[in-house]
DNA sequence: CGCGTGACGTATC
DNA sequence: AGATACGCCACGC
């Protein structure tokens, strides 16, 4: 295994429905990373084949470069963006209790 | 081993 | 509302 922590993030934004968004720092905790850059750093290297565009910052606005592209994805799921910013208040991934469980455990 | 860089976060001005 | 500072950790040089 290359990373446990590499797997563990990519698994976690898999685990995150259409139509809901998270940001980093979640995904980072879920995935036990050390700090919400690794969940930017993996994404950057492996994002391809995951769902990057339900990956926001923790006050609801996308990545600068990705922003134009990732509000539309978004919007396609049925995430409304207020032009800029999402309602993380109305679209942020609830974890479900045995994900961060066994997450958190293993 | 130091330094810069990065799809970040929080605090502060 | 913007910019700045610091922390955080992996990666390349």
């Amino acid at each position: 295994m290359d990373d446990v922590l590499h797997e563990r993030v990519r698994e976690i934004i898999e685990s995150v429905p259409a139509g809901t968004v998270a940001t980093y720092g979640d995904i980072a905790a879920l995935a036990g990373a050390p700090s919400p850059r690794m969940v930017g750093a993996i994404l950057a290297e492996d994002g391809h084949d995951l769902p990057w565009h339900r990956i926001l910052r923790a006050n609801g606005t996308p990545a600068p470069h990705l922003a134009h592209d990732q509000l539309e994805r978004l919007r396609a799921e049925g995430v409304l963006a207020d032009g800029q910013r999402v309602d993380l208040r109305k679209y942020r991934w609830k974890p479900e209790g045995e994900e961060e469980v066994e997450g958190l455990l293993f």
